[in-house]
DNA sequence: CATGAGCGC
């Protein structure tokens, strides 16, 4: 029946309090907010467990006018140097969770709050939720202003992207989750038009490339990148109308000798998506190295400074077949350590029994290297991360890996 | 440059 789906008056007297510094207790919200009438409970949540503040909390209002006042002129208000966020308590959370309405600001001034975006952004319907980004210096310069309906945020984005807000040219537009951002950015990806060209060394300018370049379709800008005194860094762009074309121009360029040299062809990134891609190159370059390096590489330590590859691959050489002997060198002086790379793992082993025995008749002193990567390493054993398993010390007593 | 988090007794 009708009362089973009616929303009881109280509900609507009922607030959430948010962005609660997580020293406010309930005793300083009866103190703020008391004075706008009378107040039937209060209540901080709390971790079961610590007890800490989740951080926001409930005021219940027993008219609901005084929860509306509350609402209009206390939001924001600054308790314990935080601005408390207000929202009518709203335990459906598919509304908050849609992100209708939900608009997305950036290029902010650093002295811009959640006060003044709201003031800013108030005039265009209600307010559901807005805030600032901030971070332990002050705002990220980025924030949201969440409308109860979208054609509150279509106005606003109509009427504010774009506009100067404390000398800064802000962008407002629908807020856009992760995911929605990272499949735009992938399609964007997938229908690129910029091609990077690099290597065609210092004989090189825009009218020469667009030659080049042009008869797989026009194009909209062709820009060779150059140094302070004008020469060719050897690298730079020709930007596509069509996507196609430009696949196309790479498929036929990437790889062909131009100026003598081979020129590399290939979509243009930007500078932030090329370091992450390098990075993740390098860390599986890494990666490759533990593996293939995984029971055949020694690591040979204490050498004496005359001790060169020539000689550390012949004191190893009877122990099987080496593929690499290398003593470490800084500005043409041994650092006093090296690696000896075996063909085969069981040579690797014979050369460390072997050479334990040897050495232990000269009066030295042999470790077996730890592998495991985030161990403490235990005496006269070595950690190593890039897959080096055998440590062998040579040099006097008392001086241990832990020197190195 | 930047695309949250958030709902109880």
């Amino acid at each position: 029946g009708d009362s089973e789906i009616s929303v009881p008056n109280s509900t609507m007297a009922s607030l959430y309090v948010g962005d609660l510094h997580h020293e406010v207790t309930e005793a300083m919200l009866y103190e703020k907010f008391s004075p706008a009438g009378p107040i039937l409970s209060i209540r901080v949540c709390r971790d079961a467990v610590t007890h800490r503040s989740l951080g926001y909390a409930y005021v219940n209002f027993q008219h609901l006018a005084d929860a509306e006042r509350v609402m209009t002129d206390m939001n924001l208000y600054i308790i314990k140097g935080k601005p408390v966020r207000l929202m009518w308590s709203q335990r459906d959370p598919s509304l908050r969770k849609s992100g209708i309405g939900n608009v997305f600001v950036k290029n902010l001034e650093k002295s811009i709050n959640n006060k003044s975006l709201y003031d800013a952004f108030s005039s265009f319907g209600n307010i559901l939720s807005c805030k600032v980004i901030t971070d332990d210096n002050g705002s990220k310069g980025y924030g949201f202003v969440h409308f109860e309906h979208r054609e509150s945020a279509e106005r606003a984005i109509q009427k504010m992207n774009g506009i100067l807000l404390n000398d800064l040219k802000i962008f407002v537009g629908h807020f856009k989750s992760r995911k929605d951002r990272e499949s735009e950015l992938g399609a964007q990806t997938r229908e690129f038009t910029n091609v990077y060209i690099k290597n065609f060394g210092e004989d090189m300018d825009e009218d020469r490339l667009s030659k080049i370049f042009e008869k797989f379709g026009p194009t909209l800008s062709v820009k060779v990148m150059r140094d302070d005194c004008g020469r060719s860094k050897g690298f730079g762009f020709v930007n596509f109308q069509k996507h196609e074309d430009a696949q196309n121009a790479i498929d036929n360029m990437n790889g062909k000798e131009l100026n003598g040299r081979q020129i590399y062809a290939g979509r243009a990134q930007k500078k932030l998506e090329r370091q992450t891609q390098l990075q993740r190159h390098f860390e599986q370059l890494k990666q490759n190295r533990i593996v293939r390096y995984q029971g055949v590489n020694l690591y040979i330590k204490n050498l004496d400074d005359d001790i060169d590859d020539e000689n550390l691959r012949k004191e190893f050489s009877s122990f099987g077949t080496i593929t690499s002997a290398k003593v470490m060198m800084n500005n043409g002086r041994s650092k006093g350590f090296g690696f000896v790379c075996f063909s085969a793992p069981e040579e690797a082993t014979t050369a460390v029994t072997e050479m334990n025995g040897r050495l232990v008749a000269m009066g030295l002193w042999v470790a077996l290297a730890q592998q495991k990567k985030g161990t403490k390493p235990i005496p006269n054993q070595m950690p190593f991360e890039d897959g080096r398993v055998q440590a062998i010390h040579l040099g006097p007593p008392g001086r241990s890996f832990l020197d190195f």
